[in-house]
DNA sequence: TGTTACTATCATAGATAAATGAAAATTTTA
DNA sequence: TAAAATTTTCATTTATCTATGATAGTAACA
């Protein structure tokens, strides 16, 4: 299995720069998508999984804060590193007010900027860490067996589950109570981070509802959060 | 550490005045720039960082609601005290005060002006130092998990929020106790190409009285600012 | 003080985008 | 190669969002 490589949105609509940083960010063993403007980053983010945004503020269309703002209000808590051109405190408060993690000025230095990418990827990777769930989990009258890919639904009859089904089973129940959002899913299962226009996770849940649920059409376990992802609850 | 004067951008054609504020704020411990017309004022602003600008609506070159109106385009948000004349126009200077700025109809009382200064000053501070909501909100006996997508009443009962609820929540609850302009929360929430009809918030905003407020009609929470927009408050 | 113009409230209905569910197609595994 | 697993396709259903309109409330002004 080849090494995964993080990916990193490059928001920039100054050609040489744009094409210095995504160079030399690239030589770095990363892979970056590039938008020149605010609305590209936007529709970028809603498609794509990254592990970090570098954003310029002064951007065409949309400025940089604006979209870090946005990102931030649906929920998204990729971390953001700001480019700035000027010199002045005021956006420096207000962008990291709106949730950037860190900031720039320009001109910078190629290695600070590396330092920086390199600090904040790692960093939200430590965070990210969520207690396992155990080999065995119950809810209701189910049970799952993660080891032995193998689940138990209430009226006792046993469910061979796959592989990825129990990857995703462990994933939500792990985020039980929390929407998990349809790009960290594909991320987190499939290793993908270019979002397809594929209804395979859903295909899933469908099954997931049929082997455990009472009532596929009410479903007390696995529900869906429209536009965003899928929730576990057990209560 | 020595302690950090704030600035200020004073912008006034007429001589006398302009010394007699400038002495009198140097007083007080401001650093004062000058500037006597508009384009001036702009170029200030270009090189300098300010804590708060203070304007005379009536320059030579260049009106004050015009160097405002750029000034924000550039998306900078530093507090803004507008100086009029009784017979200016008062549409204008409404929409000034949507910004949440500050104005002064001349002639002034010196001790008020000191008074706003100072107010502005302040509260740009305040807001700077605002931090993103937790992932959990309580109010009253009301409860939201911007994770979950979900919310309690104080009935206990649960209420499934979508996304657009979550996002216009968060909003209105970051900036508790300040209204929240119908421009900004489109802008916010909506995105940068999306106009819907300003109904379309009454209804959102509508929904969560429901969800939340003892009595729909004298809401404790969700206040509307009449022709501005909506505040959140919770005491 | 009454008239007028504006703005918010609230219910309803329509539009739109997303999820469902079944089945077929494809890929992987044994 | 057969069987299993996974992914795609597509018609249908549904959740969510938006527009509309009737009413009530509020501010402005003579």
């Amino acid at each position: 299995m080849p090494e995964k490589k993080f990916s990193i949105l490059l928001v920039e609509d100054e050609e040489n720069l744009h094409e210095a940083l995504k160079l030399n960010l690239e030589l770095e063993g990363y892979e970056i998508t590039s938008a020149y403007d605010g609305p590209q980053a936007l529709k970028a983010i809603q498609n794509e999984y990254f592990d970090l945004i570098i954003m310029d503020v002064m951007l065409p269309e949309l400025d940089g804060i604006s979209v870090s703002e946005n990102i931030r209000l649906q929920g998204n808590e990729v971390p953001i590193l700001i480019l700035s051109a000027k010199n002045s405190s005021a956006d420096r408060v207000l962008g990291l007010k709106k949730g950037a993690d860190d900031y720039l000025t320009k001109p910078f230095n190629l290695e600070e900027l590396l330092l920086r990418v390199n600090k904040l990827i790692f960093k939200s990777k430590q965070i990210s860490s969520k207690e396992p769930v155990a080999d065995e989990y119950n809810f209701g009258k189910n049970n799952i067996n993660f080891k032995a890919l193998e689940g138990t639904n209430k009226q006792g009859k046993k469910i061979a589950l796959t592989k990825k089904e129990v990857m995703l089973l462990k994933l939500l129940i792990e985020n039980k109570n929390e929407v998990v959002p349809r790009e960290k899913i594909l991320q987190a299962v499939w290793g993908y981070n270019v979002y397809p226009t594929t209804r395979t996770i859903d295909n899933f849940i469908l099954n997931f509802r049929k082997y455990f649920e009472d009532d596929s059409r009410n479903p007390k376990y696995f529900h869906s959060v429209r536009s965003i992802g899928y929730k576990f609850t057990d209560n």
